[in-house]
DNA sequence: CTCTATGCAAAGCTTTTGCACGTTA
DNA sequence: TAACGTGCAAAAGCTTTGCATAGAG
């Protein structure tokens, strides 16, 4: 895997050492088909070895996080990590109802941020967006709960 | 106050009763610029009696919450708290620098919304709605400091 | 060998909860 | 005077930190 090798030369050529238990959660990062709670990652490291302690795994999402494999997605007080390593920038859509977070393409947001560009000159990052909302299957759901 | 005597009227109506407490923070809240965490609440609280508890200010505001009288946008783990009485529905701007929420409003984000509807039938709640970036200020003096 | 990373345990923070007592209506 | 609300203290989550030791380079 290209990005994993670029990956490792960065922590190599600022002193950091690639260990077993930043591999586990690197590798658990690169098949989360959805954000995760560090609980859930910290769940899954588990299933592989009992020997990874939280807080490692946190120490390690921090580190992947300035190394900018993961990004963090705050919602109502939980964080959600993701790994973003080659994956198209994208915009969140959490669903608060049954918590599925969906991604969409920047792109769809783009007008609206050019829009606080050019009005307040304010600049949105993208990497933090995320809408909460209610989706499809629950709006399905409560229809037919009546 | 109008929307405070609805307000009134409502909780009596559900049972509730109004106490010195929530009348102070009502008060807070409706003077508020800008949305405040639940600690800068409790000092402001504090500024009028220390006769007032922590748990007071939480449960507080969580009851204006079911009022609708309140709504939390969570940004990074941390909860801010805003009056949304009167107020026209607007989202919000948080420069992730300065830490300054600014409302703009919702109208900005409808055709954004109106996207996500038609196109993922994911219907966005924008009370909760908050875009990260930089603001104006933070942007300039970024450059001024080069 | 050196210095970073880890596990463990404890501490920190924000928020919630249990309970006896005060207060509102 | 019957609920409801409050203060106090303690607990509960999630996350961070200190420290001795294990392990990567």
């Amino acid at each position: 895997m290209a990005c994993e090798q670029l990956f490792l030369k960065e922590l190599k050529k600022k002193g950091y050492r690639f260990t077993p238990q930043r591999e586990i959660v690197l590798e658990i990062m690169h098949h989360l088909d959805k954000p995760a709670t560090a609980e859930e990652i910290f769940t899954q490291v588990q299933e592989i070895t009992k020997t990874v302690d939280k807080s490692t795994v946190y120490r390690t999402l921090d580190l992947f996080q300035q190394f900018g494999l993961v990004s963090v997605v705050n919602v109502q007080g939980i964080n959600f990590y993701e790994h973003i390593g080659l994956e198209q920038p994208h915009v969140h859509l959490l669903c608060s109802q049954c918590g599925k977070i969906f991604n969409v393409p920047l792109a769809e947001a783009q007008p609206l941020m050019a829009g606080f560009a050019a009005q307040y000159h304010f600049t949105v990052d993208p990497t933090e967006l995320t809408f909460q909302g209610i989706c499809e299957t629950c709006q399905e759901k409560s229809k037919t709960d009546h």
